[in-house]
DNA sequence: AACTCTCGCAACCGCCCCTCG
DNA sequence: TCGAGGGGCGGTTGCGAGAGT
């Protein structure tokens, strides 16, 4: 006898979800707030399951997610994440702070697992020797060492980018703000991104443009977020901002702490001049000092994921 | 124009972990 | 201490749109 499904399977609604469905779900939460996700369908009226409406929240509807246009730091990011991490997808989201992890998961399974099979094939074609295994174990961890240094400075190099988009945010809320990073020509600006506001207005905003698809697109399928929304939020008061991101990174998630709101959290106590907010062991190991010697705890950690990646 | 194929993505499913009584 | 319930995560599926023939 197994588990009892989390709602009944009778009169349970599946598939798309409707504008009008939307706007019932985020009127939810703009008013209780993210979570207790089982008093949502009994609370609103919703045909939908409580798993659902967290789905359609945290991929969806949630403030901040940037949808498709995958940037070539972040191929570079997910490729390299993916290669420390595995497929947690959850734990590699939370390094792309516009990101979600079903984002992330679609993306690499349809475009980044390609491109890195052709890239390997190309690779074998003209090195096939160096994907043979190294002849003893001595070679074949100084080579994994190696590989983890590349990884962790391109890693780190590419962290600059969300890292120094935070701070940009910050830099609209009155502190110093640096230049600007580089962004893709497609990008909107990161204040545009990162802005949201729970609001009636803007939740209607949002939805009016769902409801007028554009001809030749899928239906109830908003693949850009509606810019007007997003530009109203901008220029809206930073309270506003701070209290979204706030929702956000109190958001429970006990497996893996998204690292973005981490470091949104930590900047915002060292900004207000509270308590410190400790880094997270992999996060520490990213913005150490130094481009090659490591603690033990960290080679641990890395050797581990290595050889978990390759199988061992 | 009609049909088939391919691709991308939203959503579902089932397992697992954590919390709480 | 233990079991139930809620929620999170990763894998997988199904559908719609566009491309190709």
């Amino acid at each position: 006898m197994g588990r009892p499904p989390c709602c009944d399977k009778e009169g349970v609604k599946k598939g798309p979800w409707t504008p009008e469905e939307d706007l019932v779900l985020v009127s939810y939460v703009q008013e209780h707030g993210p979570g207790n996700w089982r008093a949502v369908p009994a609370t609103t009226g919703l045909m939908r399951c409580s798993k659902s409406c967290r789905l359609r929240w945290t991929n969806y509807l949630r403030p901040g997610i940037r949808r498709g246009g995958f940037s070539d730091q972040e191929d570079r990011l997910i490729v390299h994440l993916q290669a420390l991490l595995g497929n947690r997808w959850a734990a590699i989201a939370s390094y792309l702070p516009y990101r979600t992890d079903n984002d992330v998961k679609n993306y690499w399974n349809t475009h980044l697992k390609k491109k890195l099979l052709v890239q390997q094939h190309q690779h074998q074609q003209r090195a096939p020797s160096t994907l043979s295994p190294p002849p003893n174990k001595g070679q074949w961890e100084l080579r994994l060492q190696t590989d983890i240094d590349l990884a962790r400075r391109a890693l780190r190099d590419a962290l600059s980018v969300p890292l120094a988009g935070k701070m940009m945010l910050s830099g609209t809320r009155g502190a110093t703000a640096p230049a600007p990073p580089p962004l893709p020509a497609e990008s909107p600006p990161p204040a545009l991104v990162q802005a949201y506001a729970l609001t009636a207005r803007d939740v209607s905003c949002m939805l009016d443009g769902w409801a007028r698809p554009t001809p030749g697109k899928k239906s109830g399928s908003p693949a850009t977020p509606p810019p007007p929304v997003a530009a109203e939020s901008a220029s809206g008061s930073t309270s506003e901002l701070t209290e979204c991101s706030a929702s956000i990174s109190s958001a429970p998630n006990r497996r893996a702490a998204p690292v973005a709101a981490q470091l949104f959290v930590r900047e915002e106590k060292a900004a207000a001049g509270g308590e410190e907010v400790p880094l997270s062991e992999i996060e520490s190991w990213l913005l150490e000092d130094g481009g090659g010697e490591q603690k033990p705890a960290h080679d641990g950690l890395l050797l581990d994921a290595a050889l978990y990646n390759f199988g061992f």
